[in-house]
DNA sequence: AAATAACCAACTAACTTACTAGGAGTTTAT
DNA sequence: ATAAACTCCTAGTAAGTTAGTTGGTTATTT
């Protein structure tokens, strides 16, 4: 029950673009490789999947890298975890299609406590934003 | 980001055990594997982390088995899932002792996400108890 | 004594995580 | 034009975890 390094080094990827809003240049992978000391050829997975959900804009050939899609203000912390680790699912029975409850189990009782709890844990992520990281 | 089977099947024992506390004679895994169909060899790995944890006695021999420690209105479901999962810790830096944050970065703001979220994580599941569920 | 139970240790297949390797395509500075 | 600096894409892989199985030992009741 725990989040990976994906959403470690992706937070932290997402930090670093952020800071770099200010100056209109993007930030190449090389260089968040660098400051963040992540690898960057795993950097680039999760990129695809931060692309993919269009969190980042990527902007190719020299001089070129990645800039945020909108202002830090506007991307909370639980798009980015779920562009990166998948949609949650607290537990098998909550791994349907949008978040609906998958097992259609009537008169489950412990499928309350899940769905709660789900609701909760994102609830909260979606509290914090980008910019209340930077 | 999901609990295992162990949660699960551990869940789906322990409410047996709760619906069988009206009569005083203790459950074996051999019947608790038939009823919920879990394998019992896989059982035994969960109740000796159940036992260790204090929330079910054991009577060993002919028609043995195990108990509930306390009555299900005063077992929660955090005590189960922490008994049977480990340490709840939703990030690495929450991986410290008695839920202590373990890194020690000054002006980590992330940290503060994963604080809340954990602290909430435990109170919706020591909202609910094993009474609930039954 | 025999049956029935908990208890214990070691092993294993399948899956996930956290990477690395090697290249193809795109853009820009020279 | 071409080389460098990028993103983009596919495939593989070592280490760790999950979800078990196998084969026994010890304790208690009938």
């Amino acid at each position: 029950m725990m989040f990976t390094t994906k959403t470690e080094y992706g937070l932290k990827a997402m930090t670093a673009l952020a800071k770099n809003g200010k100056n209109n240049n993007p930030l190449s992978l090389t260089e968040i490789s660098k400051k963040e000391h992540i690898s960057q050829s795993y950097l680039e997975h999760l990129f695809v999947k931060l692309k993919a959900n269009d969190l980042v804009k990527s902007i190719k050939g020299v001089s070129g890298g990645y800039k945020l899609s909108r202002s830090p203000k506007e991307i909370n912390i639980f798009e980015i975890v779920e562009a990166l680790e998948g949609p949650l699912a607290v537990f098998y029975c909550m791994a349907g299609e949008n978040g609906k409850v998958a097992c259609s189990v009537n008169g489950c009782l412990t499928k309350k406590v899940w769905d709660e709890l789900q609701k909760n844990i994102i609830k909260t992520l979606r509290k914090f934003t980008l910019a209340n990281l930077v």
